[in-house]
DNA sequence: TACAATTCCCACCATGACGGTCGGAATTTC
DNA sequence: GAAATTCCGACCGTCATGGTGGGAATTGTA
């Protein structure tokens, strides 16, 4: 029951798209840059993306991607789809679902438990949007100088590998 | 977002458990062949069940595993945690984390999106017990050959391969 | 026109988790 | 002693994941 680290670099890229809204296209390398992630990563991904009609591309020199809708109407669920397929906790509730593939349906007695599991997720990610993490980041931001002052563990000594930041 | 095959077999084999409550233990061979699923894996499933304190075991010649509690205060959560481990949408959320491994923290935008998510699943996967598994398992049982009567697609030409049944 | 900055596309790769098998030891009952 | 069990540890193939690299095609700019 993990999000991939795909969806989050897809979430973290949608969101610095999302910041340069209107100010012309926002290219790979200043995504990497800002997010420390490596371009050649963002470019796969960019490319899903685009796909799935949550941005576009404009190529040459000054190009880059913008999103294609407003900020406030991307769901993070919409961005989880495309990049990680439709989220579901088993296969045989996607709606790519091929009937029959599985033996037990309709003698299944935790069905009705994914079902509502799925409805739940669904809620929780399609509630907030790209935009919602943008505001709700700079507010982070503000007050972080002031909460990093307090806290002081960092104690660790042995931290485990964690991909790109 | 998927849930483990591991986890939808500790699953059934807990309900197999449950429903043979109180009189005596069972076998794994049984269970395997209950649920058509392979003994030897089913060995290495019990045995962390076992760990995880959700059923006993006696060796020997009548021996097997049996529940440690009522099937009713055994969650799907509870198994679900003892085979995959914490059930978290990110690292960052489990108990076990180490903080300062992500460099992000304090400053991420989507934390408190995690947040939510991990109460939401939490919710749904601690209402549902073992028991209610069971009980709703026999329901669907006594209504399944008048739903198999009248639905009769199974066209598929070819059907995705899954595991076990 | 040359060049630099881009997106685009494809092939490859290393690692780890997952689902699963096997062989054998220890324990218990008959 | 033999059969039925749990127990334990090693091994294995496959697949998704995260990631790299090379080279096209496109486009603005000097």
């Amino acid at each position: 029951m993990r999000v991939s680290s795909k969806a989050h670099y897809g979430l973290r890229m949608m969101t610095e798209l999302a910041r340069g809204c209107g100010k012309g296209p926002i290219s790979l390398a200043e995504v990497s840059r800002a997010e420390h992630l490596p371009l050649s990563y963002l470019e796969q991904l960019a490319a899903q993306l685009r796909r799935g009609g949550l941005v576009e591309s404009t190529r040459g020199v000054h190009g880059g991607y913008r999103l294609t809708r407003d900020p406030l109407t991307i769901s993070v669920l919409d961005v989880v789809r495309v990049v990680e397929g439709e989220v579901t906790p088993v296969e045989c509730l996607a709606q790519d679902y091929t009937p029959g593939s599985c033996i037990r349906e309709g003698d299944c007695a935790s069905q009705p438990l994914w079902q509502r599991l799925k409805r739940s997720i669904d809620a929780v990610l399609s509630q907030t949007t790209i935009g919602d993490l943008v505001a709700d980041h700079s507010l982070v931001q503000t007050f972080a100088p002031l909460a990093a002052e307090t806290g002081q563990r960092q104690a660790s000594p042995r931290r485990r590998e964690v991909a790109h930041v």
